[in-house]
DNA sequence: TCAAAAGTGTTTGTCCTACACCCATGT
DNA sequence: ACATGGGTGTAGGACAAACACTTTTGA
């Protein structure tokens, strides 16, 4: 049985039928709540125009073609969906339980990535993809709504916030920036004083000579991200 | 052209050729090194019977029947190579580059697995399977160094030691055998003292009232795993 | 002058580490 | 008796939370 399945020539010749790859890619962006005007996490959806699922909301996505890497597929059909590129793009998990979809085989490679606030304000939205709140989404197709619940998940326990806040915003921002994306991630409110220690002593950040005026108190620093900090990283597929 | 992507009806109608969907598996046990005699991980390779890389180990695995779940597959993998059953299975990564396969567009959904050192010696081992200690493994096939090499230190950098530990392990154990464990992985000393608290105050042993005698030294208490603890879990996959 | 947010200082408690020390057993 | 590892106690340092306080601006 081992030598019969290991020396099998062809994934072609066996009896039974194969399995069909999609990528798929989970969307963040923070944008104000339409109420409360804080700072949340918000996605991109397509609305399915075919069967399975027809008309209901699904993740941005398509087959793997098979000249195209997988991070360049998730990519593609973000910029397809948002007309936007990714701040930050990483494998999040493979979805293939036989029964996800409901006639083909379909095992899905789904990608995490976090587009800018602002760029996402002005991004495309047609009638066919539109942006919903992350914790308050309707029923989509397939498994998805379980895939998104895992992908806020990694978001929120990513220990790696630098890289991720980042992403959010532009080339430079003030501690007060970076830590209502913190806020709005992490869903908590954190001390200031001990949130500028915290990322102060991390050395990931390089303080610059700017300030932000126009507000009535005091002006805000203004920092960059120190490149270099990004080199303690996994030995991983991440790089 | 976003259109034309999400309405696509079928993999099976668009131009390029399809990818093909693998599953491998790292399997890590705990056994004695032959020199040093300290535990450290070992794994088992299968050695190609085929081009492309005819003669070289590769990790044990397969083409994905679309009938069989990831987890089923490489749990089937993992006891037609060594006739164990795994104690601990979790997805890996998805490694799917254009060029990992010289012919085929081959996606392979890796997955890791631990097994029980004192099963695992008495594993078969035929002409076309051997065990190899996980840091000193000839080239392979395919990207599997790289793949072996991110395993290893997704084992390494794993928070929930408890669970990992607790594979390698029989149902009751001494806390010297556990330190062994976390020793042998995270390749460093541990001391006793602060290793009993954090363990006992992390609330995932229960303490039995049998001791293990034998020794010409003070009888080891024998613990056992709370299985409630393990519901500390992520919403995701996992479960 | 006052409100508001930037930024600094200080206290307190918690966790981790190192290491001294006692306990129980086989030889 | 004594060597050996099981098991407990405790002091010191690192770090994080909480919060009082000073600084600098616009109104």
């Amino acid at each position: 049985m081992l030598e019969h399945y290991l020396t099998e020539q062809s994934p072609l010749e066996h009896g039974s039928a194969r399995a069909t790859l999609a990528v798929s890619t989970v969307i963040f962006t923070l944008r104000p709540d339409d109420e409360s005007g804080l700072k949340t996490l918000w996605l991109p959806l397509v609305r399915r125009t075919r069967d399975p699922h027809l008309g209901l909301w699904a993740l941005p996505g398509g087959w793997l073609p098979a000249d195209e890497e997988l991070a360049a597929a998730a990519a593609r059909t973000l910029r397809e969906t948002t007309e936007l590129s990714p701040r930050y793009l990483e494998q999040l998990y493979t979805f293939g339980d036989i029964d996800r979809s409901p006639d083909l085989r379909v095992v899905s490679v789904v990608y995490w990535a976090l587009v800018r606030s602002e760029v996402a304000e002005r991004a495309s939205v047609g009638e066919n993809v539109r942006w919903f709140a992350a914790d308050q989404l309707p029923p989509l197709a397939f498994d998805h709504n379980r895939i998104v619940e895992y992908a806020l998940w990694r978001l929120r326990t990513k220990v790696e916030y630098a890289r991720i806040a980042h992403a959010f915003l532009g080339d430079t921002f003030t501690l007060a920036q970076l830590r209502e994306v913190h806020e709005a991630v992490l869903q908590k409110a954190l001390d200031p004083a001990n949130f500028r220690r915290s990322i102060e002593s991390s050395g990931s950040l390089i303080s610059t000579d700017q300030h932000v005026a126009g507000a009535r108190h005091r002006p805000a620093r203004l920092f960059r991200y120190d490149d270099r900090a990004a080199e303690h990283e996994p030995p991983g597929p991440t790089l």
